[in-house]
DNA sequence: GCGACAG
DNA sequence: ATCTTGTCGC
């Protein structure tokens, strides 16, 4: 697939002197709305401000927006093309704009990738237990790297039994519902050449809790035919009983009425919450068991072991990026 | 001000 | 996710 940032620069250029376009009519253009934020992370850093117009993609309330040469810069560049900004806002906005772009919508092929994908899921129950466990989990640096660690564990005795690392640069951005195509290249590179028999897979993210049931999780698991878990710390669909959570420290967590998923707290304090749900190769039920066998503070010990891992190679890779963890 | 969308 | 200041609790 062409890279996002090529296909946004291509709508850009649509947008004649004199119009103006929004990120969410870009975003729309892609594909999906959701994808509005990361429009605007593209045209800050992804393309230069004098090979395209970026100044002409303001926020829907007229408003500026961000721009790499700063809100006067762009209100100037828009003056010049003869749009009136007042107070920096666009005037005239539904007459400016230009909602609609000629474009193939890739992310709408992706979300047909994941429904497709979808068909192939196998919700268990699990087999044989396995024997090993590794999480994995990604770090980004600001020069455009991702960082992928990989942490096996042995299923029994908890001994660390892997450590591997990956870099490789970012080839799309963070959109939401869309993780998947952001991590799973540093994924599936972190992980060639291990023998995975008889392992399981927890990935830092959602398995079926998911708009359509396909998380990283399952993204993973489908692609590598391996089962997996996935754990995230934060909800992206779904719902649960936050009483029930508060009391016993666990609830189901269900998206259109069914449950496909669990969310841990221990003590029931919701700040240290993991949403649990099956990837691929195991039921609901097993998810919350396989999480539960090697739980550490808030996830489990395979997955804090691959997010420490994964952003103390970043740190080293880019030491001014942070001060302490 | 509300609602909020994994990482 | 990363960046970054201020605040809170052990």
């Amino acid at each position: 697939m062409r890279p996002l940032r090529d296909v946004v620069g291509d709508l850009i250029w649509q947008v004649q002197p004199g119009s103006v376009t929004t990120y969410g009519d870009l975003a729309r253009a892609l594909g999906d709305i959701v994808a509005a934020r990361a429009v605007a992370a593209i045209t800050m850093d992804e393309l230069d401000p004098e090979d395209f117009p970026t100044h002409r993609v303001v926020r829907k309330d007229g408003t500026l927006g961000n721009h790499p040469l700063g809100g006067s810069e762009k209100s100037r560049r828009l003056t010049a093309e003869g749009i009136a900004v007042l107070d920096d806002r666009v005037e005239g906005m539904p007459e400016v704009r230009q909602m609609f772009f000629r474009s193939d919508l890739p992310l709408k092929e992706l979300r047909k990738l994941q429904t497709a994908l979808g068909g192939r899921l196998n919700l268990g129950p699990l087999g044989t237990q396995p024997r090993t466990l590794i999480g994995v989990d990604v770090a980004y640096s600001r020069d455009g790297y991702a960082f992928a660690s990989a942490i096996g564990i042995d299923a029994r005795t908890h001994a660390i039994t892997d450590t591997r690392f990956h870099r490789s640069e970012v080839t799309f951005p963070y959109i939401p519902t869309y993780l998947a195509f952001r991590e799973m290249p540093a994924i599936e590179s972190v992980l060639e050449g291990l023998a995975l028999e008889g392992t399981l897979l927890m990935v830092d993210g959602q398995g079926i809790l998911h708009p359509r049931g396909f998380g990283i999780a399952c993204h993973v698991g489908v692609s590598l035919g391996i089962p997996t878990i996935g754990v995230a710390k934060r909800l992206l669909t779904g719902s649960y009983d936050r009483a029930a959570l508060r009391r016993e420290g666990l609830a189901a967590v269900l998206v259109e009425g069914e449950h496909r998923g669990w969310v841990i707290a221990p003590g029931g304090e919701k700040r240290k919450a993991a949403f649990v749900s099956p990837g691929h190769m195991v039921s609901v039920d097993d998810s919350l068991r396989l999480a539960k066998g090697s739980m550490g503070k808030r996830q489990p010990r395979p997955l804090e072991l691959a997010h420490s891992a994964a952003t103390s190679a970043r740190r080293a890779w880019d030491p001014h990026s942070t001060m302490s963890s």
